[in-house]
DNA sequence: ACTTGCATGTAAGTGGTTACATGATTGG
DNA sequence: CCAATCATGTAACCACTTACATGCAAGT
């Protein structure tokens, strides 16, 4: 599932711009399972254009740059099926977090302590993103999805808020806590 | 986080070898958030020796190829806590699933229950493996960390064996299936 | 004055995957 | 007899990230 797809999903839904493409990415209902970079974005716009899978036309704006928006064509919505019909790629899910936690131990208390306050708040972002997500424009598989990500993303801030205290406890107190005393 | 610091923290556990590193990433109980190839593995190992913070030593076997043990040194261990002390990588969680799930409506009623069925699968087996994960043998950090994954696994399951109907039920009825009848 | 948001794009670099190469043993 | 498991490694390839290049407007 790379990119170039995903643009075809965006598109699929709406027009939209490579920026606006890069936004959901970062802000949208499904951020919590997608990803992508301006680097990336930019050049698959362009060879799904040079496919014929996306039309583009250029839209002055006052006091904003020029902006590109992408439509997707017929036989984009026919390629993004037949890849859809495909054999899925592998679930990703890479935590850098849960690998420094499992070492949490080995660390001074004051950085399990920062890290893990990091990741709570990171997660009750996108909880929030997710929570916020109202089922007004919105389809039934949508629905299905976010409901999904609802679920997950509620426990693993709920674990956080309940336990994050005990991993933290188990970090290596401060040499020099009760020196300076 | 990558496969250079993730050998590192198997090594930091205990010696192995680049195909038991590689198995613990498949099965291990970690192996939800870690991924490693035969690929990367090998040339991290190869690189970390030459930089002095991994050894290793060759283990002839009756039956079985000659196998080469890698062991931690402590300019390892010094190099992976400091790691782990600088700036974490970002979480990634990337999913084919779910992006093929919003568009059930558009694909064949088939299709969909048997991917849905294909997920629910890996997600089990993955839900089993953490489960299964027993508390003896496990310092306390791991045993925080397996039980995130336990909470993790265990509603993702639950969100699929209770909702994975509806989504099928989404998705396009087969057109020649009463013209049959 | 500086930063942020809007907006598009390229080029270099990297961190990985996939496929290949090799080979013995065990189990179905 | 074929597939799988054990076991190590290389080489080609690729998708994506990061940094760069550009520039205007609005807010702090």
């Amino acid at each position: 599932m790379n990119v170039r797809t995903l643009c075809l999903s965006i598109l699929h839904e709406g027009d939209a711009t490579g920026y606006e493409i890069r936004r959901l990415c970062v802000d949208g209902e499904c951020s919590y399972f997608i990803e992508a970079s301006f680097g990336s974005i930019y050049p698959a716009l362009a060879r799904l254009e040079s496919e014929g899978l996306v039309s583009s036309r250029t839209e002055q704006q006052d006091g904003k740059p020029t902006k590109k928006v992408y439509s997707i064509t017929p036989a984009g919505r026919d390629a993004f099926v037949q890849e859809l019909s495909e054999p899925l790629g592998e679930e990703t899910f890479r935590s850098p977090f849960l690998l420094f936690a499992r070492f949490a131990h080995l660390l001074p208390r004051d950085l399990v302590e920062a890290r893990a306050n990091e990741f709570l708040r990171e997660r009750s972002e996108r909880n929030k993103i997710v929570t916020a997500a109202k089922a007004t424009s919105m389809n039934a598989c949508d629905a299905w999805v976010i409901n999904y990500g609802r679920a997950m993303m509620g426990v693993a801030e709920e674990y956080l808020r309940a336990h994050m205290h005990e991993l933290i406890a188990l970090a290596r107190a401060e040499p020099n806590k009760d020196a300076a005393e």
